[in-house]
RNA sequence: GGCGGGAUAGCUCAGCUGGUUAGAGCGCAUGAUUCAUAAUCAUGAGGUCCGGGGUUCAAGUCCCCGUCCCGCUACCA
């Protein structure tokens, strides 16, 4: 194994479209806290950098809709994430934000760098322009009627009312979100970075150098390297991030993707002068912690770019995990259906680490896990009241009540004292395997071990009913119990260091070390205890049943908001005439099949009284070819054609369409010629 | 559609390169105990290891087919 002199751990920059909330903890920041501060106590030389992604599209819609600059999102957010994350005890060296003037100037010489060096391939491409604002439009800022549901309302990517998502070039009449004129097709100008050119070393580097990966982010990169890279555009049409270096750029940013995993340097620069051993040092061990959705970000795309650049280290594993849900369904930030972290820690004062523990005992290391507010409960009363809690604070009260709180001193150990005290280097070595190992749920698994040790001891030892039969005896028992207290301290410490520094107050100790983690003299004899108090309490039911009820009202409001999108308001009046130009029809359907490689395309013949002719319709999730073979359908004929996946689609099958997306056919109600007009 | 990951006790998960009666924590049942926040300790019940084929002396573990969940990606009225 190679060995390291220092580290630089890096926590996926959170967005700043809004705060942060548990998916986001049990992913990526509990994870890399706990091996952040594993590394501290061992005494490594780490820097552990994050800070905000303020830059891209969403963050400039979210503005626009508020009425506010993208300047204000982001300021708001990243307070509040920032004091979060504090709150929680997430010890970031440092928590910056890509707004920073050393962040714009580092990514702005980074693109420089790689563009004087001639690492990018220049590409045109015909893009709608704003005249008024004199600027390209991204897909985002285009409005238009949805060639699918006719949503007025469509974006350029999306339509967020039938969830289809569109190029720009499909929108019926687009205008652009910004001054609402037409926009025209122009050509443009960007940077693509040839991820193709460094395809055969990231091969090289992650499929033979990096077995050990997790098997998510290994299997992912194998597939994206065996696909073949393509050429990733690094520039955006935008007004909102970094300008592109570069001679008549006006207008044009770094895509967020490119400068965000910059934000990870320019946060090393900002914490330390010394920054450049952290990152160009081959003997510094890099680990970025991220979620599963970023894994192609961080495995291809950044490490073809630090190479691109060149004198850059690259990381030397990525942790990513899966995803968290929360009471069995996907935690959505715009539904509202989260955990977050600013309002727990409102609502819970005191219990940061009760979160800590339940996100990481319960973290999506290998497949996508389910938050619960009774497991949580759960968690709490069952193992950190009972099991760890209640361990220490017998010690304490037992060690208070016959020794007035001064450590007693030990005689002769017995068998069961030794072997009792044996199994805490065994403990440290499996704890310490696994947290090298990013195996976090089971490195708390075994720090909580130590717990059930000591109560287990205790159990066997009797100590309440030795004081009146050998009172001898006690005092042994007694140093034991607070040397696996003592040990407790320490190992628990990286999981739940709120806890940890409670029991090292209550033990009036300082300060033990990593190091000392397994030793049986830990607490010295005739050392004088501080006071005895909870390390945790019971979570009553009316508390869990409190938060059940806010997320039921969150359903409610959810359901109701959908239900006001069903109702959806009035077209603007057409005239009868307009109305007579849509040539509707009765058809029959004669032969349905699946479009080759596509999810939702069937290609219909239709007999439409007039001819047979081909229609392409988006309705295979909802119907199976064979059960539309007869059915009536309503047409509109007159429809310009149009290809569709190399098929010549010749009108459009009218459908129903219900608030959840449920697409239904209409039919006539009693049977009717082919070719019967609709009007 | 392509690709990746996952599916193991009621719940949350271990099970490395195939090898004795499939493990842990929580929950449940029974017993012990009372120093401790009715906490603890012991014992036990509970599993067609997603379904179906196959390879092998031997498969939760390998191969093929399929189902469901998540992500990436393509395409999309």
């Amino acid at each position: 194994m190679k060995s390291f002199k220092r580290h630089l751990v890096t926590s996926a920059l959170p967005y700043a479209n809004g705060p942060v909330h548990i998916g986001h903890l049990a992913g990526v920041y509990v994870p890399s806290d706990i091996y952040t501060r594993y590394l501290r106590l061992r005494g490594e030389d780490v820097v552990s950098v994050c800070g905000s992604d303020e830059h891209g599209v969403p963050i400039t819609l979210k503005a626009r809709a508020e009425g506010v600059t993208p300047q204000d999102i982001v300021d708001k957010y990243h307070n509040i994430i920032k004091d979060a994350f504090a709150g929680l005890g997430i010890s970031f060296d440092i928590y910056s934000r890509t707004s920073s003037p050393v962040h714009h100037q580092t990514a702005s010489d980074f693109f420089r760098t790689l563009y004087d060096k001639g690492e990018f391939v220049e590409k045109y491409a015909m893009q709608y322009y704003d005249t008024e604002a004199g600027q390209f439009l991204a897909d985002r800022y285009i409005v238009g009627t949805c060639p699918h549901c006719s949503n007025e309302r469509a974006y350029g990517d999306q339509c967020e009312k039938c969830g289809t998502s569109l190029n720009a070039t499909d929108l019926i009449s687009p205008r652009s979100a910004i001054t609402g004129s037409v926009p025209v097709m122009k050509e443009t100008k960007h940077w693509y970075l040839p991820l193709d050119k460094h395809e055969a070393f990231l091969r090289e580097w992650i499929l033979e150098g990096h077995k050990e990966w997790k098997a998510n982010v290994y299997g992912q990169c194998k597939s994206w390297l065996d696909l073949g890279l393509q050429p990733r555009a690094v520039s955006r049409d935008l007004d909102w991030g970094i300008p592109v270096p570069v001679e008549g750029a006006e207008g044009k940013v770094l895509y967020v993707w490119f400068d965000a995993p910059i934000g990870y340097i320019s946060a090393t620069k900002e914490l330390t002068g010394d920054w450049e051993k952290y990152w160009k040092d081959p003997e510094t061990k890099i680990v970025n912690f991220i979620g599963k959705d970023n894994i192609v970000f961080h495995c291809i795309m950044f490490p073809a770019m630090l190479r691109a650049h060149g004198g850059y280290v690259l990381p030397e594993n990525v942790p990513a995990n899966e995803f968290l849900n929360l009471e069995n369904d996907k935690i959505s930030t715009s539904r509202n259906w989260a955990v977050w972290l600013h309002e727990y820690l409102a609502e819970f004062p005191g219990k940061e680490d009760v979160l800590r523990y339940v996100l990481c005992a319960n973290a999506p290391e290998t497949k996508d896990n389910d938050f619960t507010w009774k497991d949580f409960q759960a968690r709490n009363n069952n193992e950190l009241v009972a099991v760890l809690g209640n361990f220490v604070n017998r010690a304490m009260v037992l060690t208070a009540k016959y020794y007035d709180g001064v450590v007693p001193a030990a005689g002769p150990l017995t068998d069961y004292d030794r072997d009792t005290l044996a199994e805490l280097p065994g403990i440290r070595r499996s704890l310490e395997e696994n947290l090298e190992n990013f195996r976090f749920r089971e490195a708390l698994k075994d720090a909580m071990n130590i717990a059930r040790l000591g109560n287990k001891y205790l159990a066997d030892t009797e100590p309440w009913k030795l004081i009146k039969s050998d009172p001898e005896r006690v005092p042994t028992i007694l140093n034991v119990a607070l040397q696996i207290t003592s040990n407790i301290a320490i190992a628990i410490e990286p999981f739940m260091p709120f806890s940890a520094a409670k029991i090292m107050a209550m033990l009036s100790e300082d300060h033990f070390g990593w190091d000392r983690l397994g030793d049986s003299d830990l607490v010295a004899a005739g050392h004088r205890l501080g006071q005895a108090g909870l390390l945790f309490e019971k979570i009553e039911d009316e508390v869990i049943e409190r938060q059940l009820q806010k997320l039921a009202d969150t359903k409610k409001a959810n359901s109701a908001a959908e239900a006001g999108k069903a109702a959806a308001p009035q077209k603007d009046t057409v005239s009868f005439d307009d109305f007579q130009k849509m040539d509707i029809r009765v058809a029959t359907v004669i032969a349905a099949e699946k479009v080759a490689k596509t999810k939702k395309l069937l290609k219909l013949t239709i007999d439409t009284g007039i001819d047979r002719r081909e229609i392409v319709s988006g309705i295979a999730e909802h119907y199976e070819p064979e059960s539309l073979i007869g059915r009536q359908v309503l047409v509109l004929v007159n429809l310009a054609p149009r290809d569709l996946k190399g098929i010549t689609s010749q009108g459009m099958i009218l459908m129903a369409e219900d608030a959840s997306g449920k697409l239904v056919l209409l039919s006539p109600s009693d049977k009717v010629a082919s070719g019967a007009t609709v009007g």
